[in-house]
DNA sequence: ACAAGAATTGCATCCGAAGTCAAAACTTTA
DNA sequence: TAAAGTTTTGACTTCGGATGCAATTCTTGT
């Protein structure tokens, strides 16, 4: 009976489009197929002979190993999901990433969110593709975390770190972060008015940012700060400045960013709009310290 | 003897860390594997009791379908991938393909390419991961095509076109825009020596671009052009500023460069190390249309 | 040349879900 | 209420490669 399927399974190499299997090698080189599974595992107990007997057949048929089938029967993937939210995307960050794991065989598979609204789904389709790791830029939930650490799949955050949860996080602290450069800021000694730019409503990293901010405003005494909110894009930064001189009219000399790229919009709108100069007339400084901000036109003060 | 194997698999639950199958569920419903997998396919043939009764046991054991298991089993992935260079990465392009993807239930795959070096390693891994397309931002060769043709995957390529190839892709015609880009130098009449900033040597989209520039500009009856290379980012663009005035000294008043990260390199460098108007005393166009080319500080001719 | 040991090889089975097909359960009709 | 038709269900096989174990072949030592 078993021999019946077995022979019925090399009867069909005869059919047409299916892919090559190791099964077909064998068959070709005369091996058994656990054979020709051996010769693509290193280390596997395999002699020259067999090796290039087998080897020799793959070129033949032009044989690539099924990596869905090895993931299945190792219950390895070799994949990672990384998952990064539309608004704060790295490229430089996730570019190297994937070339890092690739060197080590692993690939990346991309998660990205919109909103975080559909958090949920898009998690339960990175448990369902087996991934051997998680890299999350974006706020999980202590719930939506504990799948994860059930089947042990490791999962490290990028750039958000939570307290009394034990999970890895690559990040800067954010808090102590903001109050640096609140204190770079302050040092001059010649700011009248502050305002501060948070980042979406929703996003940890900003509330944290933000909160660093207050924080060491209010120890400095400083009382007189204009508030706005902007999504984390450049635009957001150019829309941010006309709110914020609406509420103090022009008054305002010094703004704190949650993020680099609303920091970029707000310089070139007080440059180009309202042809003021930054430094000079207006401080400002962002957060993130992405590429943008040290080329020459900006300048930007920033960290990370 | 059959028997034996199922009920040996029935029996295994009992162990520990083994991730919940279908067969568990089945069991715990007092029902069949195939039933689960049913419940999962839409549109199949399932009544409402046994789908109650099932998915409360899915609830239970906290099932998640295995995306490997049925990637074999149906021969599709739902991954496509996406090859990108290292070098000209589109981050908007890359963020906004993963989103759409992801509304219709497929993946990325994400393969990144240091130099065009491992483009056959990669091709390898793509291939392996029996992707259900792939979306290639990188040159093929013929040769590296034809396995994708015989399978029957499709094939698209971004920003790159093939004569006498018949793939698809999805890309603006280099040669043509950069004509156009040219014209736009030209008419002003004003400028008197010009200098080409070319991408990588191995870019055939640099290539493409360049040719274009040169036939223009030599139509145009301008012989007088500096030429050098970079390698796309913003700091090759800063680095050559210098190599061109180095070859010209400061009469070049016309760049064009094969992308936009050069060209706003070449114009923060113009600007600020040179002291030089842009576009007053040097006139510059890009290629690609990235965001930053149109921040107000910048305000870049650019296309595509 | 022969026994003991080491290195290879093949058989059978597994990974986890999906699809085929026939048996079983439920409806409708006469 | 029995026959005919329709829907559900379950047993079994399949996808393609990995692996434990026994069988086989190859080395050695004597």
């Amino acid at each position: 009976m078993v021999q019946r399927v077995l022979s019925s399974r090399g009867e069909r190499l005869a059919e047409s489009r299916r892919n090559v299997t190791s099964y077909d090698v064998a068959r070709h080189a005369g091996v058994s197929q656990s054979a020709v599974s051996r010769c693509f595992k290193p280390g596997a107990s395999v002699s020259k002979k067999m090796r290039e007997r087998v080897m020799q057949s793959v070129q033949a048929l032009g044989y690539q190993p099924n990596a869905i089938a090895h993931g299945l029967i190792t219950r390895r993937s070799n994949m990672v999901a990384v998952i990064v939210s539309n608004l704060n995307f790295y490229p430089e960050v996730l570019s190297q990433l994937s070339a890092r794991f690739m060197q080590r065989g692993v690939h990346v598979l991309l998660f990205t969110l919109d909103h975080e609204s559909d958090v949920a789904r898009t998690l339960e389709q990175v448990a369902q593709y087996r991934v051997d790791g998680v890299l999350a830029a974006a706020h999980l939930t202590r719930e939506q975390m504990a799948p994860f650490h059930q089947r042990n799949v490791p999962l490290v955050f990028y750039n958000r770190s939570y307290r009394d949860v034990p999970v890895s996080s690559v990040c800067c602290d954010q808090v102590q972060g903001e109050r640096v450069l609140v204190n770079l800021l302050a040092q001059s000694g010649r700011h009248r008015s502050y305002a501060l730019l948070s980042g979406p409503a929703d996003s940890v990293v900003s509330m944290q940012r933000t909160q660093g901010a207050i924080e060491r405003l209010h120890e400095l005494g400083i009382r007189d700060l204009t508030r706005v909110r902007g999504d984390y894009s450049y635009d957001s930064g150019r829309r941010a400045v006309h709110a914020i001189f609406e509420q103090r009219g022009a008054m305002t000399d010094a703004i704190v960013s949650a993020n680099d790229m609303m920091a970029l919009g707000c310089l070139d709108e007080l440059r180009h709009r309202f042809e003021l100069d930054v430094p000079g007339d207006v401080s400002l400084v962002g957060f993130d310290g992405v590429r943008a901000a040290h080329w020459s036109s900006f300048d930007l003060t920033t960290i990370c």
